[in-house]
DNA sequence: TACCGGTTGCAATAACATGTCAACCGCTTC
DNA sequence: GAAGCGGTTGACATGTTATTGCAACCGGTA
């Protein structure tokens, strides 16, 4: 993620917040940017582990209750993932994911023709689309690395 | 699901453990049988739940690692979703989620046209497909109320 | 029927996540 | 720029989900 993306995602943040009525705390603005420099989908945890280096006291409660409101006001997303944690996904853009069925790893990509897949009407269903993504599921070359190699 | 494609599934998952040198034992295929009896992407402590009443002694450490290894041996897999536990999905066709960003449920669908959707070629990335999946993100019935009562 | 190697259950532990409450700080008002 | 309100934070306790090591056991084979 370049700088000047990252000041528009913070300035956007701010606006985000007023607009809830949050205030913008020095920690939420610090959980945000940890988790904008953390590539590859970190959880709560790994958030944690980078946000402590930059404020030293700051409490895994609050790291966990930041991450929740950053998604619940659409700043950040949690993954869709088969792991046993909650993952969090800095990008708003549509995009898409490799899903390794081995070692559980994400990786995104981006495709124009996925991006033009029709989406089906769901209405019927009571169920409002906000947004898709589509998972292909395989082998990563790191695991078929390891295969090859047993 | 009904009992003859349960019996086949059954069925299936013996020769699956044969061919992988797996014994078959009592516990695997009831919580093989109670996967396939619970709908909607349980979770491993759901599953255990469930099989605690097939077989009262069975302990919760050899349902995780049951799922475990019927996933590895493809019998069943883990459904990518946002929430914070493993889910497991019996079905083996292709199919297409529903993922409720309010409450994290997991709703199947079918849609002839997401299963025709182009699969980008991703071999230079070393990543071998075997599988695809579409998510639609948004909300759910049950939250959509919940959130114009308040 | 007896043997072998993988599987199971138990207990302990690790990893991940949430609830409570007093002290604190961002924001607004004056 | 000081004071006060209400939401936020940090510490601690607790709950939930998942993994590990090991002895007893059982499915598969001869």
């Amino acid at each position: 993620m370049d700088k000047l993306s990252k000041q528009k995602r913070l300035d956007l943040f701010e606006k985000t917040c007023r607009s809830h009525g949050l205030p913008v705390t020095i920690q939420r603005r610090v959980i945000l940017e940890t988790v904008l420099d953390l590539d590859n989908h970190p959880t709560a945890d790994q958030v944690f582990v980078e946000a402590s280096k930059r404020i030293p006291d700051i409490s895994r409660t609050t790291v966990y209750r930041t991450l929740d409101t950053l998604t619940r006001i659409s700043v950040i997303t949690k993954a869709c993932h088969p792991g046993s944690s909650v993952r969090y996904d800095t990008r708003i853009d549509v995009h898409h994911h490799l899903v390794c069925q081995s070692c559980d790893d994400v990786i995104d990509i981006s495709d124009d023709r996925l991006d033009r897949i029709p989406i089906p009407d769901t209405s019927s269903l009571g169920f409002e689309v906000n947004d898709f993504s589509v998972q292909l599921r395989g082998i990563c070359s790191r695991c078929k690395q390891k295969e090859d190699q047993s």
